[in-house]
RNA sequence: GGCAGAUUACCCGAGUGGCCAAAGGGGGCUGACUGUAAAUCAGCUGGCAACGCCUUCACUGGUUCGAAUCCAGUAUCUGCCA
């Protein structure tokens, strides 16, 4: 197998192309110094200044908001799924487009996720609510959900995904996954990983990380080969992920594992309970090589953002601003309200009087109800601006806080008004601006 | 004018003697959503002092231990015939 005489450690000719620049760093609400940094990410597509937030957008699109939208919030990159998007419309046709910025008309930074994330949503996840008193304990994953197939099986050279559009079974591998992307042609890639459940047990999840480990080395040589081969190309950079679970001892060896491997940044993935959020980060940022991004995935709550950055993170991405957004939720300062009630029926001030995005510069609360009542698409879209513009300029905030030095106090002030203004569980407060 | 059929909760629509405060949709209300199987999903949707009670299946009156369901009359609507 040629991937196992490859050296994973060695560096490659063309990184030049991508490269972390660290800015301030972060001093703790004490005065020591912390692992939180600012810094800037330089990609053959533009910079990207960390923190940052990146918007999701799955099928080469940020669903609801058009591209030129998307750069006038402020979005400063686009990360997009090599699953997705290699079952439709395929990854060959982003090449023959010129790669995802081109195909999409985002000339931006842009990033792929690798399909690991779907190893689990498609797989063990795929069931919407586990019922642990019928989990079959017998089976390689002991967090499947009986009752309801999966998509995705797991073993150890790859996965076996069957098509969710038509049923056509996919074999996807580090090498595969590694191929698609390089075919989708973002500025940064993240490595093939397997995505556990905070349901596995320890056992399972040791058995994974051993498994994500030995797909980064394959990832790592067959990016190497990729780049060398299709060299007329941009220099794409390529994250490991680091799994591990909540596992202090697993997350630090999945650090130091790929923190020797020739990675340009990591991601930092898993099931997180959002309790342990600050402390994973932070063993991974003492782990990981400080001259490396770290990119954590899936994650835009705000005392989740601010706690990231706290303990080291630099670059984060989330679905919740999009998707809440056509199901009516919407972001203020005071926290997350569904439009869809009836109080905003006659509400006509913006969705936020502190937001400068272009949904609260124009429409009120009442006509956007109005569109989501009646189901007009354009309601998805102005809420979409909304919620996405509310998170990055939470995290640009954040950023510009490291460095003038009042990032804990913007951090407490954020969260207490945010959380203070959530329904209490009766349900009987209204949204306050 | 004659004959036949209809009338169920906000709307549509099941139900044709007790398991019916009444299926299923829609609509409405509330909530959830963290590397997107997601314009999705879940709960509630006659009233109340609520493991029980009260008022509902066009209206009025019957039959029956018991009626949305059976009978009679009335009203309205729909077909067909004159």
């Amino acid at each position: 197998m040629p991937h196992e005489s490859f050296d994973a450690t060695e560096s490659h000719s063309r990184q030049s192309e991508f490269s972390f620049e660290l800015g301030t760093r972060l001093r703790g609400s004490d005065g020591s110094v912390s692992n939180g940094r600012t810094g800037v990410i330089t990609t053959p597509h533009g910079q990207i200044k960390t923190p940052a937030f990146i918007a999701v957008g799955t099928k080469a699109t940020v669903k609801a908001i058009l591209p030129e939208s998307v750069a006038q919030l402020g979005a400063q990159a686009v990360l997009a799924n090599a699953y997705h998007l290699y079952l439709q419309p395929g990854s060959d046709v982003l090449d023959a487009a010129g790669g995802l910025g081109r195909f999409m008309n985002w000339s931006g930074p842009t990033f792929t996720d690798s399909g690991g994330f779907q190893v689990m949503s498609l797989g063990s996840g795929f069931k919407k609510v586990i019922d642990m008193s019928s989990v079959d304990q017998s089976g390689p994953d002991d967090a499947v959900a009986p009752g309801k197939e999966r998509l995705a099986n797991v073993d150890d050279d790859g996965v076996w995904f069957k098509s969710h559009l038509n049923g056509d079974m996919h074999r996807f591998s580090p090498e595969i996954s590694m191929k698609v992307q390089h075919e989708i042609g973002a500025d940064i890639m993240f490595a093939f990983d397997e995505l556990t459940t905070l349901q596995n047990s320890r056992g399972y999840q040791v058995e994974s990380l051993e498994r994500t480990r030995l797909w980064a080395q394959r990832c790592v040589a067959e990016h190497f080969n990729l780049t060398d081969t299709r060299a007329s190309k941009d220099y794409q950079a390529l994250f490991g992920v680091i799994q591990g679970a909540q596992y202090e001892d697993l997350r630090r060896q999945a650090c130091r594992d790929l923190g020797a491997m020739s990675f340009d940044g990591f991601g930092i993935g898993g099931a997180l309970e959002k309790e342990n959020l600050g402390t994973i980060v932070g063993w991974c940022a003492e782990e990981l090589p400080e001259n490396k991004p770290r990119h954590l995935l899936g994650i835009s709550e705000p005392d989740d953002i601010f706690t990231a950055i706290e303990n080291g993170a630099d670059t984060f991405d989330c679905v919740s601003p999009t998707r809440v957004a056509r199901n009516s939720a919407f972001y203020t300062p005071h926290g997350r309200f569904n439009l869809s009630g009836r109080r905003y029926k006659t509400d006509f001030t913006p969705l936020s009087d502190e937001c400068d995005c272009y949904t609260c510069q124009h429409y009120t609360r009442a006509y956007i109800h109005h569109l989501f009542k009646s189901k007009e698409l354009v309601s998805h879209t102005l809420i979409s601006i909304h919620n996405e513009r509310f998170v990055v300029k939470m995290v640009d905030d954040a950023r510009q806080a490291i460095e003038d030095g009042t990032f804990h106090e913007l951090k407490e002030w954020t969260i207490s008004r945010y959380y203070a203004g959530q329904p209490d569980p009766q349900g009987l407060q209204t949204s306050t601006r």
